[in-house]
DNA sequence: TGCTAAGCGAGACGGTACGTCGCGTCTTCGG
DNA sequence: CCGAAGACGCGACGTACCGTCTCGCTTAGCA
């Protein structure tokens, strides 16, 4: 047995693989300039120097293409081994805004994917799996180092409690279409997750805002 | 007495308002089965036996009549009058638990609003106005109940806790998909929200539900 | 029993019936400008400042379109009556190219319909009755009008005679290309036409061309 | 002996010339089955077990392929030497009623090529020059034979005349759709286009087909 | 009672995005 | 270098929906 895959191998030209990436910013821009709703596959096409086949060959779907594009990110790839371990909960948390490159596109992008989850169960599960999930499990895995260092109440359910950041992040974008500007983010951090998680109330008298 | 209000006594044949009625239940029929961006504006004047013109004039845009059809349900005029004073946050809670006719169709016609939102001041307003404020606001009513009891922290901002409920419930429907089980609304309730208020933790020995 | 037709009394606006003669106007100029192939269904309802929508309502496909705006114009409906009986074939001949006014815009457009008429059965009837057909009958009258003279020969076939001039001209401009210019009509009529039909050899000693 | 030609020395695998064949073959096959509109290159070299790339670098568009196709076929050899002298024009066209095999396929090929000759100059002359010259020029030889026996008038235009029998076969397969059986060719031969070149009426003590 | 203006169902209107398909070119691989 | 396969840029196709406009009718309220 010489592969182990059972791919017949690929006949004639070769998916120009580079085309990917650069259509995907292509529509990163455009949903930047313009919005999810108002973003067309052709403008998409034509700013990424592509036909629309190329686009379609590769997405079948506005939503799909969407997906990839927002998804493909650096900071998509946000992981608890880049948070350095400040030995308390707020302080890593501190760390993670600093680290975070305020990814409301991502957040924006989704606003129109909504509309589309309840009807459409794939699309529903990859916008799970590549954005929804690798913020909750980041969040879920402070949390657990946290709870390692004994900071965590001890009868809070971990799952719960990880959806509370992306919630309001989501809510403040999408629903009540506010920034999300760094007082918001420390007051969501500091007077909501660690409270809740620790059981402590909130530091007040500390100046808000670290940046 | 004449008119207080300087309209010009409308003339000709008076608008038809048992259709308004008609079709705003012919919008949430359609919506419900086909989701916001499936949602024709013609199929629902079909739906209603009423033509396009009926509809557009009582509302110019397919996202206002969405709103008007959802709001104008009997859940959506919820007040703190209604919500007996049970002498806790947390039995309050429960007693709007037991009133709440589980809203979920507004949440998931909000689905469809929200790619909008961004690009649509007036809507967004009438959104917020209509949709979001008056579930904030009640649960805001409820913790001004509770810290006139005594109940809350002294510090905490009651603004920014008001809206977390909501933000769940958006979050799970909108977001990761999940129904609105009473197993959820009880977590929320009890492990979330009032120990956020309260300060507390939840009160761990009484059964939550199925879990 | 009120009306002869069983028409079910049209319901809602009715068609704009002005939109169909400058939509197939415009079609005529695109055609005129870019040639059959080149003429877009979007360009032409452009042109007519209509939306596609408005073209394909009425014609659902380009053939069905162009073979109205191409039969639809004022010399299609030569008949007889407007030919001068001049006392003899050849002089009626020549009446008639004076009044044509070069109809070689009908005939370009038909060159773009031929490659369909073979598998588009209606298609190519229409193509038949609307275009060829009366091109046909105008000049087997002016044959019959002849042989109520007794110019003709008596065993002469009218129904394939009266095809020569129509196809010379179609071959000369769908096959060789050429122009139809005076010198040719000439030619065609008086070196090709009359004498077969009456069997009398060309009159070569007379100047070419009236014109 | 080297190459007479100053061609470099071809490198390489040498093109394999028996592919010409076979893609010409599936050309002429799609174009019979599906008409020359719906012809697809890709089909072509499919149904020759070719890639696109083996046809296009033989022929760099559709139509110079289909001229190709349909010019590389027995008949189209046809020339006067084939064509035995049988004393009389009308003999000489009966003889070569039986010498052509019919060729219907090569002029509703034309018909998909007409559309492109008034844009198109390059393929313009060579339909002209591969499918139309040869046979006018096949029908001008005759009328020069019969010249030399006297059989035709004096001041006929020969380049005129020769052209009639091909504007009227194209104009019955290409514009009114009849087919090219033997009745329509003999007519064409002996009351058309004998009587015109030699100013005598048809033999119309023959029987002429059917009718 | 009849007039009049606006309401009504129906559907045509100008736009615009969609997703598909064909053309003619280009790029990869194996022979 | 050829040949098969197929991706590429381009752009037309025909469909669907939006929000507006227009048709002929119905229906209230005023005269």
């Amino acid at each position: 047995m010489t592969t182990q895959t059972m791919e017949p191998r690929r006949l004639g030209r070769p998916r120009d693989t580079s085309r990917d990436a650069e259509i995907l910013q292509a529509a990163r821009d455009e949903i930047a300039e313009r919005g999810y709703e108002r973003t067309t596959m052709a403008a998409v096409a034509a700013r990424a120097g592509a036909g629309k086949a190329t686009v379609y060959r590769r997405w079948t779907t506005k939503a799909e293409m969407v997906i990839d594009a927002i998804s493909c990110t650096a900071d998509a790839a946000l992981t608890i081994d880049r948070i350095p371990d400040t030995g308390s909960l707020v302080g890593d948390l501190r760390a993670l805004r600093e680290l975070k490159h305020h990814d409301e596109g991502v957040w924006l992008a989704l606003a129109g994917l909504v509309s589309e989850l309840p009807h459409a169960p794939e699309l529903a599960s990859a916008v799970h799996e590549r954005l929804v999930r690798p913020r909750v499990r980041l969040v879920r895995a402070l949390l657990e180092r946290a709870s390692l260092r004994g900071e965590l109440l001890r009868d809070v359910d971990l799952d719960l409690l990880a959806t509370v950041p992306s919630a309001m992040i989501a809510y403040r974008l999408l629903v009540s279409g506010e920034p999300l500007d760094s007082d918001f983010l420390v007051q969501l951090s500091e007077e909501v997750f660690v409270p809740l998680a620790t059981g402590r109330p909130a530091r007040v008298a500390e100046p808000l805002g670290v940046l």
